[in-house]
DNA sequence: AACAACACCGTACATCGTACGTTGTTCGTT
DNA sequence: AACGAACAACGTACGATGTACGGTGTTGTT
C-alpha cells in the first residue's frame, strides 16, 4: 500500500517529479483536473521563502499561499523535503549562465564563484537547504554542472580533476554563504548592533580575555575585528578566501 | 521579569555561563542545593547526541538523561540553543592541542584542518550546529583560536592575513564535514545502498541525461563516479581540496 | 520567626510534519 | 447510459518540538 515504488516504476519519487515532463506525455488521467500545477506549488514556496524567511517555509503557510488546504499539498509532492529539493532545482534551472567567451579560466571560474554567492545571497532560505541536504540530480542540477565544468575547458586537467576541482570552488562557495547566513541571522536574534552588543559584553570579555594567556588570539582578534570593523567580515573573507582558493588551482593547471 | 540582563550585569546571558568560574566565586547561593551541575547537564548532552544522533537533541530528552524533569533544564540554561553554544564550546576546550614544535607552517596547517575534521567527524550533531549558528565566544573557542593561530608563527603574515587564512583553512573543512554529513544522511534515509539505488534510479536517469545535451557532465561525472565508486567520496574532497588550500596559502605566504 | 531567593516540577500552548479516511469529480469500461 | 476505478482535495487527529507560566518546597539572610 505504501509502497513508494508502484507509480511510474521502481524509482525515486523525488526523481521522477525533478525530471517530469521528460519523459513520454502522460497517458491522461481521470479524476478531476488538478485546480494547481506543480509549477505552481515551487514557484509560489520560493516567492513565500525569499519574503517571510526560510523559517517561514511549512507545509500549512505554502498550502495556504497556493491558495489549498494543508494536506492537499501532499497530492503534488510527497513531502517537504522534497518540495525543498524540487525549489533547489527549479532555482539551478533558472539562475543565468552567461557563455563563457574567450575569458581565461581564472576569470571563468571566479565567475563561477560569484554567480553561486549571488544566488545564494538571493535566496537566503537555499543556504540551509543546499548545505544540509544534497538535493538529488534534476535538470537545473544538470544544466549547472554542465555550464561550470565548461569554465574549466582549456586547462588541460583531467576529468577527474576537473571535476574536484569544482566541487572544491562550490564548497567554497557554499560555505561563505552559509557564514554570512550565520552572521546575519545572529545579528538578527540577539536584536542589536554590534556596537550594542560590545557595549553589554565588553567588559565580561576584556575582563576574561587575558592577554598572557591568549597572546596571539588577542592581539590578532583586535587587529582584525579593528580592520573590518567586525570579527567577521563575509565582504572580507569571501574576497580573501577566492583568492586563495584560485592560486590554489593555479597551482595545478599550470604546473 | 524577562529582563536577561539582570543576572551578573547586562551581559548576554549565553557569555556568562560560557565564562563561568572565570568571574568572583559566587557569593553564595539560597534556595536548595542544586542537584546537578551545569557541566554535568553538558557532559549528558554531549553524549546523548553521540550515542543517538543530532535529531534526538531535545529538551526533554537531554533532561531524561541527566534525570529530571524536562522543565528543569530550564534552571540550569536559558534554552536549547544556549546548551548547543555550550556543547561546542566544550568539546573545543577538551579537544587535543599538541604542540607544534619544529614542523613547518605546511604541515602545521595541515595538522590543524585534520584535527578539525577529525572532531566533525567524531561529533556528526557538531557540523549542524558550527554551520548555522556560529556559536559565541567561549573559553573552549578561545583556546582553540589561540593554539590554530599559532600554527601560522614564522609564516610572516601580518596580524589581518593570518587571521583570514586561518578562517579560510577552518571554513574549508568545516564544508568538507557538512558535505561528508550530507551524503551520510541521504545514504542512511534513501535506506538503500549506492547499488540498490542505481538499481533503482540507472533507468530513469540514463534515459534523461542526454550526451548530447550535456557533453562535459556525462563524461566528468562518470569519469569521477567510477574513479570513485560514488558521485562524491568525502575522502578524495579533502585531500584534493586541503592540497589546494595549501598551496594558495603558499602562494600568499611564499611570495 | 518571617522573608526572599532559588531548584525543581506539572500543566498547557502554539507549531511542526504527516498518517488516515472521506468526499466528490472524472475517465474508461461495460 | 450506467457503473466502478482512479484521482484531487479536504478535515481530523497524532506525536513531536521549544518554552511560558504558576506553583511547591528548601534554604540562607534578616
Amino acid at each position: 500500500m505504501t509502497d513508494d515504488r508502484s507509480g511510474t516504476g521502481p524509482a525515486d519519487r523525488t526523481l521522477a517529479l525533478l525530471w517530469r515532463g521528460h519523459g513520454p506525455p502522460a497517458p491522461r488521467r481521470r479524476g478531476p483536473a488538478p485546480a494547481h500545477t506543480l509549477e505552481e506549488v515551487i514557484e509560489t514556496a520560493i516567492a513565500l521563502a525569499d519574503t517571510e524567511g526560510p523559517a517561514a517555509l511549512s507545509v500549512r503557510a505554502v498550502a495556504a499561499a497556493v491558495g489549498m488546504a494543508p494536506m492537499s499539498l501532499y497530492t503534488h509532492v510527497p513531502g517537504m523535503t522534497e518540495l525543498t529539493d524540487l525549489m533547489v532545482d527549479h532555482l539551478y534551472l533558472v539562475m543565468p549562465r552567461p557563455a563563457w567567451g574567450r575569458r581565461r579560466w581564472r576569470s571563468r571560474v571566479r565567475a563561477v564563484a560569484e554567480a553561486n554567492r549571488d544566488l545564494l545571497r538571493a535566496h537566503p532560505w537555499l543556504v540551509e537547504v543546499v548545505a544540509l541536504s544534497r538535493p538529488p540530480l534534476g535538470p537545473g542540477q544538470m544544466a549547472k554542472y554542465e555550464h561550470e565544468l565548461a569554465a574549466f575547458d582549456g586547462t588541460g586537467l583531467s576529468d577527474v580533476d576537473t571535476d574536484a576541482a569544482l566541487t572544491f570552488v562550490l564548497g567554497f562557495t557554499q560555505q561563505q554563504a552559509l557564514a554570512q547566513h550565520g552572521v546575519e541571522a545572529a545579528r538578527r536574534d540577539s536584536g542589536s548592533t554590534d556596537a550594542q552588543w560590545w557595549a553589554a559584553n565588553g567588559p565580561l570579555l576584556a575582563s576574561v580575555l587575558d592577554p598572557a594567556r591568549y597572546p596571539r588570539a588577542v592581539r590578532i582578534g583586535e587587529a582584525a575585528g579593528s580592520a573590518q570593523g567586525a570579527a567577521y567580515d563575509p565582504g572580507v573573507a569571501f574576497s580573501f578566501g577566492l583568492d586563495r582558493v584560485l592560486d590554489g588551482l593555479a597551482a595545478l593547471i599550470e604546473a
